[in-house]
RNA sequence: GGGCUCAUAGCUCAGUUGGCUAGAGCGCGCCGCUGAUAACGGCGAGGUCGAAGGUUCGACUCCUUCUGGGCCCA
């Protein structure tokens, strides 16, 4: 016996009821027995960063992993289910010295690494955790026992590897990067980090004059706005294009660009000598601002380098003097134009900002605070030309607001010139959207050589050791770097491979013998997570096991940013390892916004927390959304999205269940009872069950293609059909008395059945809740070899047998006949509940055997009494004829345009009837001759506007619209009908409920109804005696048309 | 500057080999149906399919250029 159900489904505490009943049931541990052994199906996890609560845009993906990974299940694949936690980096640094009230990183290391890092783990094992307590709310199911963690030993190890494969090419090299920096918190900052930093402030900006070498008494004049980095200046940039002008002022002679020339004006007057570009200026040499600095001289030396002007496209005639101070050392663009046209470089300040020694008088000072003096030194040389007070943008320190300063540092880099075999292998992957392909090649096309390295503490220990004298060495695994080891190992052993044990390690140099330990950074991120297809497959321990799951089959995760981050970490470290993919296939999401579209965030107040949101749409709800998504685009995501689903989707298929359950308690359906003969099955029953195979052939092709979206819009469709057309159409004969012979009763209630069991089956990846939920509702207690969960369940397989296309067409016209039905009575005003005499439809044979065999559906649904199908209506209607282009054009190429002129004329009732009759016709015009098949025209009708309304569709529609006052009465009679129905549903009467009637009315129509059809009236509202008295009660007053009633409705 | 991507109704989006009058949901207005449905159905207003060229008998769709937005790189 089915359980009762509510009308209305309480979503939440379904869901919570049925994550109970898998914990209770083992449900998932059965379902990974149930396919151990089997085919094997490869999904790949990308890590989490387990570092704050999930989002509801984590959900986003995480509700796509399960669903493919349900549908493989449902296939009978075996399946590694392994989640994964993001463990290492500069996010989780963070959070911990918010934790611990640090400022700096120097508080850091005052408090000692050991617990840091500790804490770091500690961090990480909270909000896994927590993440993973909110995966099992959505309904992911996973291994959740056996996550794996980017900072495992393992993980870190196979890493080293990596490394050591690299290193063995000779691609592990110390370079230099110049880097925001700032001198308070002794940290680089990343370009993410000075984004967020940026400020107006007023700074001193200086013009100084740099002589030109063998032009006596001629300067170029150069503007900056950090006076510190002049001690660094390398080089002055022109703009080659650019005009220049030599100027006159005083005895000297000054260059600067012609639109700027006036920065000259109030130091008196000037005369413009002559104009020059910047092109011919190049290479010119000048004596630089500190050039007395030790330092100085030994590097240009060691490489024969003068200070000189250099060509750069990127400098202006819109601020300053058009020439630019060069001090690759301190500054971005410097840096990278030093690089190209290899410049030596001076690196003035250490960690605190303070100038290093070989600086003269400054060193010592901070970079911050030596504007003064400078501008007093260049005073005394006398190359200061002027200064002014300047108002810009500058970044600072996101945490402590100091400015920062730009800074070269040593950093350790892969160098990527092996970056056309990591290209092939994305070749062989599948992209999806496809336009990930290029994508990621545009990027390893374009991207430098991959820095390494970070100067913090929580992360991948680098196993480079560096000695003193230039060797360096990388380990590759734990056994090398034990037998490597000369000091420390006691201090390591037992500790996982971090900072601060593995900094205790001393190894030999094989150049000079001395000990040398590791370089103090730690890694990149994203080399963590670009290692797990290797790390958790056991590639180093057990190679037969990673052979099995490599390459997986399937990765997904959001596009934006892992092009080159997380995509390109997991391609060039396989490439790197194996010389393969990674993956098979890449699927890619997009990003989640609220529902209007905007980016969620904390401050404006529209962000979702995914909790919230589980408890208070429901996971089911979400599921159906993000499923339902395009991932090529961003998402919408909100309540009233999420609302809409609940009601259009859920609740329709509810009800459709509701109904089923409550009814087939009533008569006491049973599952197990033979089936009725496919022959005996109505029409409708047969559209039903077609239809319900083209949704399974759609599931599979859409889970195949990992188009999910596909399939949500198809079971979209399915439901409102079912609800709105099956069910709408035959609840009659669900409502008929008890009867165990009644065929056609039982046939109604296995086709719905069978529907609802496996349309559960076709959605149970999307929304497992609730289909768990009807499941074990309808077929659990009564299958005793039923799978003890629907995720247990086959996929269900097409029938092909039940398939029938000739029959859904049909049934589209019919439902298509019956829209357009109603479409004429609204713009005649004629309410549904008022009968009409007679449709016409004018249809060919097929036509009128179609409206034949489905009549009863169209009678009932427009209220009509009789429906009638002929060939045509000539006398009613003109005509006109379209070629149909799509045929006619590849046939008539450029003679189509005669064609249509000549059926502008052409006499269109004559044609018109042979294309009816399915006969070709032939027309002249333009003295050519056109031979033309039926179906290559299209016929249009012009119907009168007193009979009927029709949009030109096959077939054409006739609806008499006369009212007789048989009809009418009987109209009257439904609606008196439904006055009493809504007066019983007020009442709270149940559906079984006999009741009475009393009413009194004046109305002449009204009186006459109520005799003629009292047998009806009371057969539709189960009531046993009705009377023209009011006789107890509170009688209700009630309109129809002009006239007005009292009605008494009282339970017997 | 380079790569990718987007531009369709007031809003959010479909539109897969080029083909009849470009659709849906929401919102708005009107009307209707309903003893499974806290639903639903119908009608209406609202579109130069970002712009301009080109290919073609025919372009929302393919090509070129441009404009504007987004992401990434430089």
């Amino acid at each position: 016996m089915f359980k009762q159900v509510d009308s209305t489904c309480k979503h939440i505490e379904l869901e919570h009821e049925m994550l109970k009943f898998w914990t209770d049931t083992d449900a998932f541990e059965k379902l990974r027995k149930q396919n151990k052994g089997n085919k094997k199906w490869s999904f790949l996890d990308g890590p989490i960063t387990a570092n704050n609560p999930m989002g509801v845009h984590h959900a986003w993906g995480r509700t796509l992993k399960d669903c493919y990974q349900r549908y493989h299940a449902m296939l009978g694949c075996e399946q590694r289910y392994q989640n994964g936690f993001d463990c290492q980096g500069l996010w989780v640094e963070v959070e911990v010295e918010k934790e611990m009230g640090f400022e700096t990183k120097a508080d850091i290391e005052r408090n000692g690494l050991e617990e840091f890092t500790n804490r770091c783990k500690a961090r990480v094992e909270k909000y896994s955790e927590i993440q993973t307590e909110q995966s099992k709310r959505l309904g992911y199911w996973m291994d959740w026992d056996n996550s794996y963690y980017t900072m495992s030993d393992e993980n870190n190890y196979t890493i080293w590897s990596f490394l050591k494969k690299c290193h063995n090419r000779g691609y592990v090299y110390k370079g230099l990067d110049a880097m925001p920096w700032c001198p308070r918190c002794e940290t680089g900052i990343s370009e993410q980090e000075k984004k967020e930093g940026y400020k107006t402030v007023e700074d001193t900006a200086l013009y100084v004059e740099f002589p030109l070498v063998g032009r006596d008494n001629e300067a170029l004049i150069i503007w900056t706005t950090t006076p510190w980095t002049l001690a660094a200046n390398v080089a002055a940039a022109v703009n080659p294009e650019l005009t220049y002008v030599k100027v006159k002022q005083g005895d000297k002679f000054y260059y600067v660009a012609e639109a700027l020339v006036s920065v000259l004006k109030e130091k008196g007057e000037h005369t413009v000598i002559e104009k020059i570009l910047g092109k011919d200026m190049i290479g010119w040499e000048y004596t630089g601002p500190f050039d007395e600095f030790p330092i100085v001289k030994e590097t240009f030396d060691e490489v024969g380098y003068t200070h000189r002007v250099i060509p750069w496209q990127d400098v202006s005639d819109t601020s300053g003097v058009g020439i630019v101070h060069i001090a690759p050392g301190c500054g971005k663009e410097d840096f990278d134009l030093g690089k190209e046209l290899k410049l030596p470089m001076l690196m003035p300040i250490d960690d605190t900002g303070a100038y290093v020694e070989g600086f003269g008088f400054l060193e010592g000072k901070n970079a911050g605070e030596v504007a003064d003096v400078v501008m007093e030194n260049l005073r005394e040389k006398k190359i200061y030309y002027k200064k002014e007070r300047f108002s810009h943008e500058y970044p600072h320190c996101w945490r402590c607001k100091t400015p920062l300063l730009f800074r070269s540092v040593d950093e350790w880099y892969i160098n990527m010139d092996w970056r056309d075999e990591i290209k092939d292998v994305v070749k062989q992957i599948k992209w999806i959207p496809e336009w990930g392909h290029d994508q990621e090649l545009n990027w390893l096309e374009n991207m430098g050589d991959w820095m390494i390295s970070k100067k913090r503490f929580w992360g991948l220990a680098l196993p480079i050791f560096e000695c003193e004298c230039g060797w360096h060495d990388v380990i590759g695994s734990k056994e090398e770097l034990k037998e490597k080891t000369i000091e420390g190992w006691d201090k390591f052993e037992g500790n996982s491979p971090h900072r601060p044990w593995v900094d205790h390690l001393r190894i030999k140099c094989e150049k000079c013998g001395k000990p040398v330990k590791r370089i103090a950074d730690v890694g990149n991120p994203w080399l963590d997570a670009g290692i797990v297809p290797y790390s958790t497959t056991g590639y180093n321990t057990d190679r037969k096991y990673w052979e099995e799951w490599m390459p997986a089959d399937l990765v997904l995760e959001c596009f934006p940013g892992q092009f080159r981050n997380w995509f390109y970490a997991l391609l060039s470290m396989s490439t790197m390892m194996e010389n393969i993919p990674p993956f098979k296939t890449l699927l890619g999401h997009a990003l989640v916004r609220d529902e209007h579209g905007q980016e969620m965030h904390k401050s404006t107040g529209n962000a979702i927390w995914f909790d919230e949101a589980a408890e208070k749409m429901g996971a089911d709800v979400m599921r159906w959304m993000y499923c339902g998504q395009n991932p090529t685009n961003n998402m919408n995501f909100g309540y009233t999205p999420g609302d809409q689903v609940r009601r259009r989707v859920f609740s329709t298929w509810w009800n459709v269940y509701s109904f089923f359950v409550n009814y087939a308690r009533l008569d006491g359906f049973d599952p197990n009872k033979e089936a009725v003969p496919y022959e005996q099955l109505q029409d409708i029953d047969k559209w039903l069950l077609s239809k319900l195979q083209e949704l399974i052939e759609v599931g599979h092709k859409a889970m195949t293609d990992f188009a999910v979206m596909q399939l949500v819009q198809k079971a979209e469709e399915f439901i409102e059909r079912l609800s709105n057309w099956y069910v709408r159409r035959n609840r009659r004969r669900f409502w008929r008395a008890k009867n165990d012979s009644d065929v056609d009763k039982l046939a109604a209630y296995q086709t719905l059945y069978k529907v609802l069991t496996e349309l559960c089956k076709i959605v149970a990846p999307i929304s497992p809740f609730m289909t768990e939920n009807m499941y074990q509702n309808l077929v659990r207690p009564f299958d005793a070899n039923a799978p003890e969960s629907i995720h247990h369940c086959k996929y269900p397989e097409v029938d092909q047998q039940l398939r029938n296309p000739k029959l859904a067409a049909d049934m589209d016209m019919i439902a298509d006949v019956v829209s357009r039905g109603l479409s004429i009575r609204e713009t005649k005003k004629l309410r549904v509940r008022q009968p009409l005499a007679k449709l016409v439809a004018v249809g060919n044979k097929d036509d009128a055997a179609v409206l034949e065999q489905f009549k009863s559906h169209v009678l009932e649904e427009l209220n009509i009494k009789e429906l009638e199908t002929v060939p045509s209506l000539d006398e009613f209607v003109t005509y006109t004829l379209k070629p149909d282009r799509r045929l006619l054009g590849p046939k008539l190429g450029k003679d189509m345009k005669t064609v249509m002129d000549i059926l502008k004329t052409a006499d269109a009732g004559a044609i018109a009837a042979k294309v009816n009759a399915g006969q070709g016709v032939t027309i002249e015009g333009d003295g050519k001759s056109f031979e033309l098949e039926a179906n290559e025209l299209i016929v249009e009708c012009q119907y009168p506007d007193t009979l009927v309304v029709s949009n030109n569709v096959q077939p054409h529609l006739v609806l008499d619209v006369d009212i007789t006052h048989e009809l009418m009465l009987e109209g009257l009679a439904r609606d008196l009908v439904r006055h009493i129905q809504q007066t019983r549903k007020d009442s709270g009467f149940e559906i079984q409920d006999h009741i009475s009637v009393g009413w009194d009315t004046t109305d002449k129509n009204l009186k006459e109804a109520f005799d003629a059809h009292k047998d009806y009236i009371c057969g539709e509202t189960l009531c046993d005696k009705i009377q023209d008295v009011i006789s107890d009660g509170q009688p209700v007053e009630i309109t129809i048309g002009k006239a007005t009633l009292s009605l008494s409705v009282k339970k017997i």
